[in-house]
DNA sequence: CGAATTCTGTTACGGTTTTGACAGCATACT
DNA sequence: AGTATGCTGTCAAAACCGTAACAGAATTCG
């Protein structure tokens, strides 16, 4: 296999922290802190602050040894390594209910991915606006998203559809999608696929509940 | 540590397949499929048949040595495990617009948890029919959660209300939480909380994507 | 009836992630 | 100046997870 670039050979588990530590980090920003510990920022997020640090030495150095990190240096290179030091235009296709929620979730453009169009092949949705972006029919897709240079897409369209508007948002140019629908996306190689699934998700949390109920009966017992 | 219950020491990634594994044979099921090998099963998920065996091993015999998988023994068992056999009883906090897609998330009810209840702090909103359930003031809640006997709440509020509101429902006997709210929750011993950070997702995906392209660039070059 | 096939349950291996430990640098203090 | 302290970068051990291999059981076919 080919050498990976500079800083992409690395652990999901860790690029599932470094949003973590970024949204941590603003915060600390914004109250006014300069330096922090990897203790100070592990302790906060609950993990051990040497995971912390053995995270952040896949990037190599955010600061000099001896000394501790300064947070308007981490800052913009925590950006820069998950890619939004730029806004990533982004799409939403599919304005239903979820897709509009998404759409009105005004920390979408905060945290870098501004929403440059929403899709959806329901007429009725025609036109209306949500935070200044009018429901576009899908006829539109493709221009749009080769005008905007737009790589990331957000997908919540039903599961029947999701993979055939997932092979106009490859062939159109999108790298990235962020699928929704409770399927499994083909993709070809260099395309992502992110699956976000709300089932899953609470089943793994109905699973934990039932063994803390269980756990308390026998307790009792 | 106390000894724990049978089927409860098992690690989070296997916790997480199982809702895949049960959405796959309930499609399935539905389809009149009777019968299906490890095989079959892992490599519509595209995963080993061994791990899927794996997974099942830690819950005892599903199935007689030497013969498949019989899809009608399999979906109650692992609605047994999961804790799904009954309707678990949830309530939705926060009815802004993330909060009324997800009570309009048909699929809530269909996977095992109707929703009972919907609150929000807004005036407004008091009222408001989703799917034939009001969205109801906060002064309601606790009672409601005692009432239906809820043991699982989603959390869609605002960051800055998201800890006193935990602190309300693990009062009033919730055991798990689904979390959208931005920020961690404190929560004693003996309850589950499960963040869904959209954020997180978006920016492992960035990365991801940001990954490819340089790639690209770099077989240009 | 016996061999071949198909399948699961179980165990052992290999790789990856997390955790712990320590050397080295920079500062603060006596 | 010299010592003590706090910090990071780095490496090694430990825990965890995924994969492969195999033994045993039921069925099918000759």
């Amino acid at each position: 296999m080919r050498k990976k670039r500079k800083g992409c050979d690395v652990p999901d588990a860790t690029i599932h922290r470094l949003p973590l530590y970024l949204e941590k980090l603003k915060l600390l920003q914004a109250i006014g802190v300069e330096d922090v510990s990897s203790r100070q920022l592990a302790e906060s997020l609950d993990i051990k602050a040497s995971q912390l640090r053995h995270d952040f030495h896949y990037f190599g150095g955010f600061s000099r040894p001896g000394r501790p990190y300064q947070v308007a240096k981490l800052v913009p290179a925590l950006e820069q390594i998950i890619g939004i030091a730029e806004p990533v235009p982004t799409v939403i296709v599919g304005a239903g209910h979820l897709g509009q929620a998404l759409a009105n979730y005004q920390n979408l453009d905060v945290q870098g991915f501004p929403v440059r169009g929403i899709f959806d092949v329901n007429p009725k949705l025609l036109g209306l606006e949500i935070r200044g972006q009018p429901i576009r029919d899908m006829d539109e897709m493709e221009a749009l998203i080769r005008k905007e240079n737009v790589k990331i897409a957000i997908l919540t369209v039903p599961a029947s559809h999701a993979q055939a508007v997932t092979d106009r948002l490859v062939a159109a140019g999108v790298v990235g999608i962020f699928n929704f629908a409770p399927t499994d996306l083909k993709v070809p190689d260099g395309v992502a696929v992110r699956n976000e699934r709300l089932a899953v998700g609470i089943m793994a949390l109905s699973f934990k509940v039932k063994c803390i109920l269980q756990g308390e009966d026998a307790d009792l017992a």
